[in-house]
RNA sequence: UCCCCAUUAGCUCAGUCGGUAGAGCGGGUGACUGUUAAUCACCAUGUCCGUGGUUCGAGUCCGCGAUGGGGAGCCA
């Protein structure tokens, strides 16, 4: 492979008057008369280079056939532009087309919609939004590693096969080798103890099970992984397959937990902001006007706390009507949820200490007798972001609430011994990294945070 | 899974009262220009999602199905 340099540094720390070379897609080709211009794009940030040729470089004629998406590789000098529009340009003295295009390509030089870009995701990362959005997603996951290890978190690996099936945390993906069409059976149906693992296994939902077993030794974890859930969800919200990142710590209560999504939550706007801000700014023009500000004003600002049963009077004190009935020990729907965090806060909010009918066996039962501590951070447009809790670190209270809830304590048994020697307080959460990443650049659907989405009737890629 | 909406040229869309289909972009040809998703002129392009029905006649009305979108539930 030949060298050759990248956009993005080239329009950094311009190398003026040095012959450099270019990699990259044609995003667009002016032909005149005495002159044509490339614009070529190789990822590395929103702008494309400009490429002069002039007629008098050998290949002039074939050069200026090439169309728009076509691979090329440009040879030439870098030079202060004289036109308004761009400080630099690359005039040409050889164009290499490694790949071209002919009348069927797709991605025109226009505006495409998003549905029509999801039908061709094997191409839309030539796409300026997607470039944006896969930059900094990319620069987020950094983000995500740097804000941890800053604190003294340990990164851990959660198993992706498990076989738990009993987090309440959704439907579980089967994973198998038994042969579908005549499995071995027993009492008529399939026998998963002759299964591959010798018992029956699926794709993990959560790590946090096996999260809180680490953090009771470590202190600190964090988990940063995909996750798979097989529900018919159909929304923009939504997918099959996604990433989650799961901090737990130990000796800490559910005011930590919040502190520590708060923290984290405006350390992630901060970063966006200062290391992604080319494409932040393409966002706020392109997508959300509005949006820097936005980000701007969440970094520096606290998170309303609110207690679910205070949550639950402000609802019932609204003026508007909603559409399901809002009473004590009912779960918040969406548009309560909406209600509260864009009307009654007006930005990123917890919801504390919610009815324990209405949550998982695993978070700590406060001293009310009625409620566990459980948090919900909602943010305007995305909804639920975060959902964490403290974690029920006493033994009986735990059995007790799993017996209650009708759920086998020998397949977690493992999980009660964390409680049966040298338990500790211990709280943490779940962070849905593509609703992050919509909330962060003003995207709508999840389907477009995500390279290659899953979601119902949808594997193709 | 439920509710609502949509499906017309490669893409984005218009299409009136039911009378046999249009624009912009893209493509082709040419002109012109240190151009900026260039501009101008000309040219070509259709299984009107599929299917059944109503009608003299259906892109248009009705039924069924498929796909997509929005909302809801589940949740991150």
């Amino acid at each position: 492979m030949s060298k050759y340099q990248r956009v993005l540094s080239l329009l950094k720390n311009p190398p003026l008057g040095t012959g450099i070379t270019v990699k990259g897609w044609v995003r667009s080709i002016r032909v005149g008369k005495g002159v044509a211009f490339i614009a070529v794009n190789d990822g590395s940030c929103v702008t494309s280079l400009q490429v002069v040729l002039d007629p008098g470089m050998p290949g002039y004629e074939e050069a200026c056939k090439i169309g728009t998406g076509s691979a090329v590789g440009v040879e030439g000098v870098l030079a202060a532009s004289p036109a308004a529009g761009q400080p630099v340009e690359l005039r040409a003295e050889r164009v290499t087309v490694y790949g071209g295009v002919d009348e069927s390509y797709p991605l025109q030089k226009k505006h495409h919609s998003f549905e029509f870009l999801r039908s061709i995701a094997h191409l839309r990362p030539r796409a300026n939004t997607f470039g944006a959005v896969f930059r900094v997603r990319s620069a987020l996951s950094f983000a995500i590693h740097r804000f941890f290890r800053e604190r003294g978190f340990v990164y851990v690996h959660t198993p992706i096969i498990t076989a738990n099936d009993c987090e309440g945390a959704g439907e579980l993906f089967r994973v198998t080798t038994l042969d579908l069409a005549d499995p071995p059976r027993i009492e008529g149906k399939p026998d998963f103890g002759r299964d591959f693992f010798g018992q029956a296994t699926g794709l993990a939902v959560s790590g946090q099970l096996e999260g809180e077993l680490l953090a009771c030794g470590l202190s600190s974890i964090y988990t940063f992984g995909p996750t798979f859930r097989a529900e018919n969800s159909n929304t923009a919200r939504h997918a099959a397959e996604f990433w989650m990142v799961e901090p737990e710590t130990a000796f800490a209560d559910l005011a930590d937990d919040a502190d520590l999504a708060e923290d984290f939550i405006r350390y992630l706007c901060r970063f966006a902001l200062e290391e992604c801000a080319e494409d932040m700014a393409f966002f706020d023009k392109q997508i959300e006007p509005g949006l820097i500000h936005r980000i701007g004003a969440l970094a520096d600002s606290e998170f309303v706390r609110m207690d679910y049963t205070e949550a639950i009077a402000k609802l019932e004190k609204a003026s508007v009507s909603f559409q399901y009935p809002v009473s004590w020990g009912l779960d918040l729907q969406t548009e309560h949820e909406r209600y509260l965090t864009e009307k009654v806060v007006g930005g990123p909010m917890f919801v504390l200490n919610y009815p324990k009918e209405i949550k998982a066996f695993y978070m700590r039962q406060n001293d009310d007798g009625r409620t566990v501590a459980a948090m919900d951070l909602l943010v305007p447009k995305v909804g639920e972001i975060i959902g964490g809790s403290q974690r029920e670190e006493r033994l009986d209270l735990l059995q007790a609430r799993m017996e209650q809830m009708g759920i086998d304590q020998a397949g977690l048994s493992w999980y009660l011994d964390s409680r049966r020697w040298g338990t500790c307080p211990h709280a943490g959460f779940g962070l849905g990294f593509e609703r992050l990443i919509m909330y962060l650049t003003g995207m709508e659907n999840i389907r477009d945070v995500i390279p290659f989405p899953r979601t119902p009737g949808h594997a193709e890629f």
